[in-house]
DNA sequence: TCTGTATGTCAAA
DNA sequence: TTGACCTACAGAC
């Protein structure tokens, strides 16, 4: 599940397994050849997240960008160093096998599997990435520019105001729904279609209220919100947005999402699903919305 | 064997 | 706003 939080987990699972250590880096479907050979028997000097997106910094100074997109996925294997390493990104895929308590020992990198755009080999284990939407080398400048257009990411700025500030300046000079500029990576990194519809449904904000529509309260509940979800999605490794999901009920995880048609766990009334700018939107009319709105 | 699906993003019209 | 793209799997035929 792709959106900002497991790409934290991903860079903090990237410092425990493969944080100074020299790395051989191939490309076994051969799209990321060139790339490949850049960083090839470096050492990752430090991997961090910015939203949904991965920079791994090599001791040359290149930093290896990776964007998974829709169906990205990480696959992790190897000693027991790598115990706990589990795969990161999309659901379930071939070739990913659970490393047993009497797994015999490490002897190296299984054949890839599928289409592997790029295999990272460390003396301990391997990882393997598959279907990224974006994967390339980049120079400092060319990763600073990129960082740069990103809005801020609520897990990075969480402890300082200018995460909040800034937020509250993007969100607050915008005519466009709120709805759409959560999903904006410019406007804040790492938020996807989960949590989208989940803060604003547990904030109580219509998804259609423009940006400037909004209360400073409004939108500062909604940063704050952001920080708390997604610090709970790096710690559990799902999204999980309920209080139900808490206690009694671990099949309710989510408000909204998904759930068109099924009654609101708050007010009954019938969750509604409509499509907004091309992505999937839900919420629930009784509790979001003062005036009425039927989806399109 | 074919189709539908997905938590994302971009370029082109 | 639409289609293209990345990949693998479940389920239908």
């Amino acid at each position: 599940m792709p959106e900002g939080h497991t790409i934290h987990r991903l860079a903090r699972q990237f410092n425990d397994v493969f944080g100074n250590a020299r790395l051989t880096a191939s490309s076994p479907q051969g799209r990321f050849a060139d790339g490949a050979a850049r960083i090839d028997g470096q050492i990752l000097t430090g991997a961090q997240a910015h939203g949904k997106q991965l920079f791994a910094a090599f001791e040359s100074g290149v930093i290896l960008r990776v964007h998974l997109g829709l169906y990205g996925a990480w696959d992790f294997g190897g000693d027991e160093t790598f115990r706990g390493a589990s795969s990161i990104g999309a659901p379930r895929r071939v070739g990913e096998r659970e490393l047993g308590s009497e797994e015999v020992s490490y002897t190296g990198p299984p054949e890839p599997i599928g289409a592997v755009r790029l295999r990272l080999v460390s003396a301990h284990g391997w990882a393997d990435l598959r279907g990224p939407s974006a994967c390339e080398v980049l120079t400092p400048t060319e990763a600073a520019a990129i960082r740069a257009k990103l809005g801020p990411d609520p897990l990075n700025a969480a402890r300082s105001d200018d995460g909040a500030v800034e937020f509250l300046q993007r969100i607050r000079s915008s005519a466009r729904p709120v709805a759409v500029l959560l999903m904006d990576q410019n406007i804040v990194a790492g938020i996807g279609n989960v949590y989208r519809a989940e803060l604003l449904f547990r904030n109580r904000i219509d998804p259609m209220l423009s940006g400037k529509q909004l209360s400073v309260e409004q939108v500062s509940m909604l940063w704050a919100d952001a920080v708390v979800l997604l610090e709970e999605g790096v710690a559990k490794g799902r999204i999980i947005t309920t209080e139900l999901a808490n206690r009694d009920r671990p099949d309710d995880v989510h408000y909204v999402y998904r759930r068109t048609g099924l009654a609101c766990l708050i007010c009954g009334e019938a969750v509604f699903g409509k499509e907004l700018a091309g992505r999937n939107l839900f919420y629930c009319p009784g509790c979001q919305c003062q005036v009425r709105h039927l989806p399109d």
